[in-house]
DNA sequence: CATTAATCGAGACGGTACGTCAGGTCTTCCA
DNA sequence: TGGAAGACCTGACGTACCGTCTCGATTAATG
């Protein structure tokens, strides 16, 4: 998001609606197009506002998405379910089923494709979507160490290392299944996916 | 990749040269101005070739970087290092160095963004690099069968499931740390990422 | 022409100085390269133009060609000689030099080549071009009259199918002599066309 | 194209079949495409020859045309019908008539407007079909002559300067009819022509 | 209540790349 | 050894989208 009208006060203020209308259009576009096929004329024409207005408040194509689909995180929750692994299973069905909506798939992928290129990209996914939801990992962990089912961590660092290499290892595997090997992250593998990440290969 | 005179014999065979200089200069327009820069007509300007012989034979940007990216995932070997641990370490550790390379990075994830869209570009990515790859799990847990390291597969269909589980979790979290968190893969993040893989979270 | 922001006054107006500076790149692209080997790429880099606009603005090379053209002949004026011969002979003469220009030359003869197949071409090279120059008959052929050199018409009809003929026999033995025959249609020339043209063959 | 020649053992038993299959197939595209449209690949498939086969004969587009064209002239026949009116007004209306085919039109002046920058094409259509044709004023003239209704002409030189007015006129008349004016030149046209033409313009 | 200044929709603008097509040239194999 | 088949390079085509720029017309807040 980057509207709130900057600085002066004066002359007419920018469109609250317009902001909540363009980002609903977008992600209705990437429902009917995917990201190739999204054009911002299109974006602006099915939002009903003046391309002007889009250009007034982002940057360009990837911006706008990344906007857009971070949104769809949003609705992330971690369930109370009682035990660390019915927690993990939850969230990662949770996330499985955002990530199979068209909408998340290919602007996700495509603006973390061009982040490679743009820092400012990346920083802004980092923030938007991947910081915002790491959230998730924190909590499930304190709850289960407050369960007694993982020990706690002694440093700091080392703990936020730990929290970074869970969020890759759950989004990436998740990511990957869904998108590269096309199949579906359904109840039985997320089954699978964390009793290896709970109890290690050897127990599969 | 796509070339061979298809059926008929008669009239100019298509230039074998030709492929490989497309597939290079794909790569080094990659390195220089990635994915989203990168145009078919300077690929083939690069080339020393027309943009109608590009166009025969590859349907478009997206296919032609798979092949091109699919190439270089070709030189992973599972090194033999007498422990599973440290075979799955050394193997993380050349697939972490092939996506750290800028040619792989982008053109990888736009492959990725557009084949949830395209059947046949998701087909075309899963055999020309999931597919092939795979072996490298195959073969890592037969020679740690063989050494007593992990329990044998009774079922082959469940074998088949766990090969896809683990591939989906190296590549995902491999992929995911280098390109979605933009950290490097490097030595220790792949020890750490080992060891929870092998033994799980509960070690960490 | 046909610029004119055409009814709704909503929008950026068009350029008007784009119009005339496509008009006069077309022509001097037309000396420079005649008609095959111009592009209109080429003629909309020369007007400081987008390719955009000038095809915002017309059909396509045969249309934007004939509009360039037809500017040409506005500046035929029927000199006041005081005889029908030295009337004739003046107008050929000009006329003759507006063909002899490479900008008229090769244009107007791919446009009438284009427009056997194009019902809209051949109007506008009607409307543009015949029509609007037909008034030179029409006014040398009054004056005549009214010198007494001409008998008078009774039948309106007959009088505007006889102006036809002349025009035809006129500008299509200029367009003759010119083009095809490639001889310069000099004063010699011209005084012989006219002789015969009023008086007939037998005074030849 | 099969012709015999069984033991091939000459140079091109097959050309000058090719020759006439080329010409006929550039014919009958021209009348279902037009000039612009026509493309050599198409001739070629037409006349079942190879595009190579083509080239070695014909320099480009522009000869082979003018060369298919030209052909049809060659039925032209003045009538001797006694008077040099009735004479002129029969071929006339054959020339109409020839003009009025479609693959003569498109052809003619696409081959006239190139012609207008290129030196040795405008040379191929003066010798292929001006100068071949022009015999038909020579011959029309000294019947005319031999009859009575045509003075005699001293000079050998002012006598070919006349007839080359004469079929410039003539033919840039009709062709201008025809293709500028886009009238038929049908027989009453024809008959005014006639009058203008050997009486001038106070008959009218 | 008038002024002011930034907003708005609309759409033309300069660019850049697209994917296609035709013109001619060349290579290969066959008869 | 000529010819068909067809790949090749070149260069223009007409289109689409990008992101910018004018327009005239709205809107609040300010004065």
């Amino acid at each position: 998001m980057q509207s709130r009208t900057p600085a002066g006060r004066t002359g007419r203020p920018r469109s609250a609606a317009a902001d909540a209308a363009i980002l609903a259009a977008t992600r209705q576009a990437l429902v009917e197009l995917g990201w190739s096929r999204l054009t911002l004329g299109d974006v602006a024409t099915r939002a009903g506002v003046a391309k002007t207005t889009l250009y007034r408040r982002w940057a360009g194509k990837h911006e706008l998405v990344v906007d857009a689909v971070a949104e769809l995180f949003d609705e992330l929750e971690l369930p109370d379910s009682g035990s660390l692994s019915a927690d993990i299973e939850g969230v990662v069905l949770q996330f499985a089923a955002i990530l199979a909506r068209p909408e998340a798939k290919s602007g996700l992928m495509a603006a973390v494709a061009e982040s490679t290129r743009d820092d400012a990209l990346r920083e802004r996914v980092r923030t938007s979507i991947v910081e915002r939801q790491k959230r998730l990992v924190m909590e499930g962990r304190s709850r289960a160490q407050s369960r007694g089912e993982l020990p706690p961590e002694p440093d700091p660092a080392e703990a936020a290392r730990t929290a970074d290499l869970i969020f890759d290892m759950v989004a990436g595997a998740v990511v990957h299944r869904t998108l590269v090997s096309g199949q579906p992250a359904d109840e039985e593998w997320v089954r699978s996916f964390t009793r290896v990440l709970l109890q290690g290969l050897a127990s599969a």
